[in-house]
DNA sequence: TAATTACCTATTGACACAGTAGGTAAGTAT
DNA sequence: ATACTTACCTACTGTGTCAATAGGTAATTA
């Protein structure tokens, strides 16, 4: 299930791909236009930033931008920056995990077939496919 | 991402249609061969009787069987009656749910495509897929 | 220098997950 | 009738994540 960290990580994309005009835009306009608390905005805006997603700038005139133009985005890449993982289970998303019934396991191959299909799924979806063209 | 109830539910059900021999298939046996504890195999197995998906039987010859065959089942139902739901969003998972911005959100056209995939995915495959042919 | 804005650390309550523990009821073999 | 086996039931626990809140510091501009 997706959380609200990756949920309003979109719609934070969103309202700057949707509201650019050249300079940042502060994360007090965002909340507000979203309904979302600044507070706890500010901690997934951060992981954003940390991430590469988007870039901010302190003091006066600061704020937030994305980086790239909306059609450069994929869906995928915010998602699985802001969820941690977008594999199904356990046994595929952690690198390091060790299940010592991998070669045995005869559901293996049906989670590798799911998780293809959502990743192939999100990632060919735009952050501009989610903003409406008459703008 | 998929529980265990989930993941072992399905482990339980393929091991109930691999060593089915007509009578009752005790717990014990089933936790040992699946490496999984047979404690809370009991919490899980209890959800599977109660959601029709097998049948139990207590006593001496006692144990659990299925109620159907293996490729009459879903895995989407398996699944969904074990984790509750398969949607990727609270607003699509919760029937009571109510959001404000149900109308104006531009996410929601894209969540329901993907749950329709996800859905269509699992109810496709049947127990019986999982089982190898060669037995 | 004052105002604005991002950025940082810490804390919280609620809840689910994954399991453990110990007992009761039901049914069968002897 | 009794012993045995097996499902079934209630309760509890530790760990972690989710979704926030709170209060501060640093950076930048007018």
């Amino acid at each position: 299930m997706i959380s609200t960290r990756g949920r309003y990580a979109l719609r934070v994309m969103m309202d700057l791909a949707e509201n650019d005009n050249g300079s940042f835009i502060p994360l007090k306009d965002i909340a507000e236009r979203q309904g979302i608390s600044k507070k706890y905005l500010e901690i997934i805006v951060k992981d954003m930033v940390s991430g590469g997603l988007i870039v901010g700038a302190s003091g006066k005139g600061g704020g937030y931008k994305l980086c790239k133009k909306p059609e450069k985005y994929k869906i995928g890449e915010i998602l699985e920056l802001m969820e941690g993982t977008l594999s199904s289970v356990a046994c595929l998303a952690d690198k390091g995990f060790t299940c010592d019934r991998k070669s045995q396991c005869q559901t293996l191959p049906m989670w590798k077939e799911y998780d293809k299909m959502v990743h192939d799924f999100f990632y060919k979806k735009k952050l501009s496919d989610l903003i409406p063209k008459n703008k």
